[in-house]
DNA sequence: CAAAGCGGGTCTTTTTTTGTCCCATTTTTC
DNA sequence: GAAAAATGGGACAAAAAAAGACCCGCTTTG
């Protein structure tokens, strides 16, 4: 730690900085993702007054970055070019890229990535984790391979990232599970079939109906569609899956409240593509279905990206990934702070106010 | 120009960073050179109101910067550990590294070393530039040779910023000239001898009458002492001199009113240890005395150090270096904006409302 | 064509900043 | 050792900046 860093030298003399770069920033970047966006809706956002936005809005525009219309603001070329410029530098000035680094070694994955924000107080982290992860996705495809993926926001928001730009040839694109009970945008289907659009790619999906008993898994199991599907699922080379927390799938899904109350006594604290487990990464319930196997996952797999944001994840997260040399993490601040928190046993929620996030 | 700098795109974003930053940075650098210093003193160093000053002093307080006591502000081991380590930033953010590079290439240089702020508004500047002139001067040092040094407030400053940490043996310090009528403070021989005992070397000075006759000087060039003396500035390896304006000369020394029209009638628009030059660098007048002789410098000379500063320096110090490779330049940001509008043709006062300056 | 959303203007209220003192104390100076 | 000067801190009113809460005319959108 005796790398002399200028961050720490500015923050010292001008602690008002961070605050400054963060709220402008957030702003720029989410007229970028919400273009046309008015100045109320945006004050309405960030839940400030429709004032103190409006300053920070003068004070954009006067430097060019942003343009105001009728229709409402948008980035200039100039805004554009900053976000994406400034953005690395974001990272490394409020600590990120060190975050990253520490988490790289705690968790013994291949790769974390950390995305200024967090998820829960700021939607379009959820499009800039989606954007990173694509880009990532990208980077792992090989001609010919299966690519699973699993349904959820983030996994969707990785769909919408996704730039249609070419891909490698023969790509077959899977969801990583038989439909969960979701709305359809967020279904694994869904995602997969604009997956495979995006990368000009084929796509095999898997609909079933909500809440089969064994019986009829078993019975579904011996059909040959779904058994090469199925079969199609297990040698994926890639999964992209986010994570639920225990308490999303009581909310998101039907899950009863003696059902949650049963997960919790056995420990869940996490879900992956209709998997529970608790903090030790073991299974300890599963949704009824069909999908992806987790031996299957050990021995086939290359790259598993997992994609995650908010605070609240952060136990989920510690709990599914980690000492997967094929883990690929792509996280919010606000996880990857808690998750930080956590690992090094600062268990409380204290020690927050020091730190200026996005 | 496509190097991607930071700075640039924090500028844009926040365009009232630099203000803070070097507001804060200037009153760090004032106590750091002045303490202990009261908080009123400083509001009228710097011609402020004291009450926004002192809400400076309360957040550089609350930051642990300066500590405050009856005799008055101090930097704390943390502020004068950030003085040291965010000037090197400070240089790079406010554009003085790259306009360092221009200047080398412009005046043709060996190196040119930029302080941040302005002499003419911040007196510090002064001693900054002398500290940094003192550490190339160490640089330079080789065993027995002769060191030469002219008078003046910025030869003092060096003599004032050079640390008594030990130096190569068997060195010689002089006077660039024989009196010429000064504050005794600022007087080469003063100089001389204060650098020499911060260097531990010898000395020997050339005290001569104010204002001497061709006659009476040839009369002394024959005396064994002085012709020894003489001998010795001449053979000097290196030379540290500062830079007067005309008007300067005019107003310190005892230069009459008709005189000084003379001057301006033959072109002089700066001078070096005695020696008016016009903006060619050509030799107009000189102040009759003895001293160093501009051949010998040419020739035996290795390391010239320029030491100027302010704006109003610019032109003086345009006309004296340049094209040099013996040269060294210790500037302040100033004279260097000043010295870069005058060679790329900016002769205008204008454009001075973006740039913020220490 | 109507409703919703947009930017921009403008008013008052609130908060922050600034100017201007005074005071008790310490430090310096003579 | 006394007087003078300088120190930080407190206090309060004035000024300025920021924020809140509107309205208005316009464009876009459904």
């Amino acid at each position: 730690m005796m790398v002399s860093d200028n961050h720490e030298d500015i923050v010292l003399l001008a602690p008002e900085i961070p605050e400054i770069l963060v709220r402008r920033y957030k702003i720029l970047r989410k007229i970028y993702y919400s273009s046309p966006l008015g100045r109320r809706s945006l004050a309405a956002y960030f839940q400030v007054g429709e004032r103190v936005l409006r300053r920070e809005i003068e004070t954009l525009r006067e430097q060019g970055l942003i343009s105001v219309s009728s229709k409402g603001m948008f980035l200039t070329a100039s805004g554009k070019s900053l976000v994406a410029s400034i953005t690395p530098f974001l990272k490394s000035f409020l600590g990120l890229t060190v975050l990253e680094e520490k988490l790289l070694k705690l968790l013994k994955v291949k790769r974390v990535i950390v995305v200024p924000g967090d998820l829960e107080q700021d939607e379009v982290v959820l499009l800039e984790m989606g954007r990173a992860a694509a880009r990532i996705l990208r980077e792992c495809l090989v001609p010919g391979m299966v690519l699973a993926i699993s349904g959820g926001m983030s996994c969707a928001a990785v769909a919408d990232m996704l730039p249609e730009a070419g891909a490698p040839q023969g790509i077959t694109v899977v969801p990583a599970r038989g439909g969960l009970g979701e709305v359809v945008d967020s279904q694994a289907n869904t995602i997969a079939a604009r997956v495979a659009k995006k990368l000009k790619a084929s796509y095999r999906l898997l609909h079933l109906p909500d809440s089969l008993s064994q019986e009829a898994l078993q019975v579904l199991l011996r059909e040959k569609n779904i058994k090469e599907i199925l079969d199609l699922i297990n040698s994926a080379r890639i999964l992209v899956h986010g994570i639920g927390t225990a308490e999303e799938m009581a909310r998101r899904r039907g899950v009863s409240a003696e059902e949650m109350q049963r997960l919790r006594d056995k420990g869940a604290v996490g879900e992956v593509f209709g998997l529970f487990l608790n903090s030790k990464g073991e299974i300890v319930d599963r949704i009824p279905g069909l999908g992806l196997y987790l031996e299957n996952l050990s021995r086939k797999a290359h790259h598993v990206i997992v994609v995650a944001g908010g605070r609240q994840k952060a136990d989920a997260i510690v709990a599914v990934v980690g000492n997967h040399q094929r883990d690929l993490l792509v996280l919010d601040e606000g996880a990857a702070r808690r998750i930080l928190e956590v690992l090094e046993g600062f268990g409380g929620e204290g020690n927050r106010d020091t730190i200026v996030s996005v």
